[in-house]
DNA sequence: GTGAAAGCGCTAACAA
DNA sequence: TTGTTAGCGCTTTCAC
């Protein structure tokens, strides 16, 4: 007998018609069955799904896709998957399109425009069923192409004038007046504010809501107080080293997000402050590592969780039930002050 | 005029047969011109391109792969994306597959063999091409799901007797060699190791590594002063502890990632302890954020980048050109050592 | 060098 | 309830 060089049998990976043959059974009805068509008598159905774990079939999705016209793909796009808060974001998204049979195409933007074309272009071709643009940036322009080709779409904190387009609004407000009453409870009144870059849209809305948040409180802002960083460890110590340069310091400061705090309470470490003792810092978004840090960060969340549960939903009701007459077209994810070791009663005299 | 309530115009996305009457060619000219074949004239390339862009055409991906039984897609398993090692890892990798015409599928195995099941279920469901597992787990038997299916794969630090399996072993020793040596010249000979998991094969690679080392530098190792932790801050803070409880301690702590040395770094903190005047810490990944913690941390760095590199270049191999004899089954990455901030000579008298 | 036509594996319309 | 059949949009022989 003469054996060849391969020990695998060359065996044909099952399809359709292999189940229907085994189950004896029309193609037809095996794929009636894989979709769980009601209209499959109950004998027919057993011997169809025998069959296929028997073959250990499964079907193949390009052909689905190809005759469904649709690919159950979603498309998520991040800012940056290296910030923290973006993995917790689309670990989120992607558990829960999963379980609902989908399967998620994840991008980072980097904020800048040209790597968001090239984002888009790989969703479209893809033929991605709708994208989740959640990297905060300013660059609509690029998206036309996905309104163009009408595929349905999720903007955080972003309106665009098209049915297909849902937004989600984010809270900050509530959780910066939070923050604000609990420095003011401390005994702080001299608060400073590290922006975001101002080419995101959640760093002008955060910065916003702190300047009304003070005014609503009473307090003054004072205009060198607020600096725009980067929304980076970096920009965080770059920040609060232009704020140590000042002659009038403030004793506690807002961060636009928690990789800026953190930064905040690196470059205070190394020039000898002692974080709350000295100057109360807080941050936001709570990702995991706030809890971490030193001292521990005191800081607005916003919930991951909340937020790819929003995205998921708009995106599903868009694809799976586009004709609901209130289906809805906006969604509005909160934000809560945590209190942690960063913050603290200013020292006397300040 | 009656007008419609939609504005938008209802023109068919178009297609391989669009493009061809407006070239004013067949649809097997169409497709060997986005294919790049060098059958086709000048003339009609040229054709054929000017069509495609006024038509703004993107081949069907499902046609594509439908016919030619190739998906594309290559899936990238992690540990746990929610760990800044694999955002970054993933980052790169995609980058690289982008580049190269692939889209990537990523999943998260949580060291769970039962997560794992599901994440090659849905591997196998989307028909990738290939598959990094750079999850360092020992869940090998879930696996043969893609061996048995001849899905070409490339583990970390795992050989299968398989030729559609690769395998990158990581050199950590190196690495462990240059911090003990490092610790050793500052003066160090009780060092502890805090070690990773038994059940990821990395974590026990580094462990064996660490007390060849010790020996090769005819320091003892004390079975007290190797706990095994779980890579996460959480661990990090919890094996500090279990070091504090002995009587006696080390001067030095070695850990198995930097999650972990980083968890130490707030123990310590908390505990009153200085670093690196009381003790000394080095990690192992140099993630990003090593660099910001207080005091930045020593590590051995692992590149995410060669990672990155050699599993797409394993992948690619297998699938593009799987008949060459002399493709490279094994790759080998390289560690070193980078000293920052948290470590020194140990106290006197110590 | 170019085109006609078969068929990849599936879904859905229509028949029975 | 079940089966037959016509494509979905593309690649790839095979002729010319």
């Amino acid at each position: 007998m003469v054996r060849k060089g391969t020990h695998k049998p060359v065996v044909k990976t099952p399809d359709i018609r292999t189940v229907a043959a085994l189950a004896k059974v029309s193609i037809a009805t095996v794929s009636r069955t894989i979709n769980n068509s009601p209209a499959v008598s109950e004998r027919l159905t057993k011997r169809v799904w025998q069959a296929i774990e028997q073959l250990d079939y499964l079907p193949n999705p390009h052909a689905r896709s190809l005759v469904s016209g649709r690919s159950r793909i979603f498309g998520i796009i991040v800012e940056n998957i290296t910030n923290p808060f973006f993995p917790e974001l689309i670990q989120s998204f992607e558990e829960i399109a999963v379980a609902h049979g989908y399967e998620i195409l994840v991008s980072s933007s980097n904020s800048d425009p040209t790597v968001l074309a090239t984002c888009v272009r790989r969703m479209l071709e893809r033929k991605v069923e709708g994208v989740a643009v959640l990297s905060f940036g300013a660059e609509e322009p690029v998206l036309d192409q996905l309104v163009h080709r009408d595929i349905p779409m999720v903007l955080a904190e972003f309106r665009l004038d098209d049915p297909k387009v849902s937004t989600i609004l984010l809270d900050y407000s509530t959780g910066i007046h939070e923050a604000i009453h609990h420095l003011l409870g401390l005994g702080h009144r001299r608060i400073a504010f590290l922006a975001g870059p101002h080419k995101l849209h959640s760093a002008i809305t955060r910065e916003n809501d702190f300047r009304t948040a003070m005014q609503d409180e009473g307090l003054p802002t004072q205009k060198k107080w607020i600096i725009e960083c980067d929304h980076t460890l970096k920009g965080g110590v770059a920040g609060f080293a232009q704020l140590q340069a000042l002659s009038a310091r403030p004793s506690a400061i807002v961060c636009s997000n928690d990789m800026t705090a953190i930064g905040v309470l690196r470059a205070a470490y190394m020039e000898g402050l002692r974080v709350p003792d000295d100057i109360s810092v807080i941050g936001l978004d709570d990702i995991d590592f706030a809890e971490f840090t030193l001292p521990p960060l005191t800081t607005i969340r916003l919930s991951r969780a909340d937020l790819a549960r929003s995205a998921f939903e708009a995106l599903r009701q868009q694809v799976e039930d586009p004709a609901n007459p209130k289906m809805l077209r906006e969604f509005l994810v909160s934000t809560s002050l945590v209190v942690r070791g960063s913050t603290a009663a200013p020292a006397a005299g300040i």
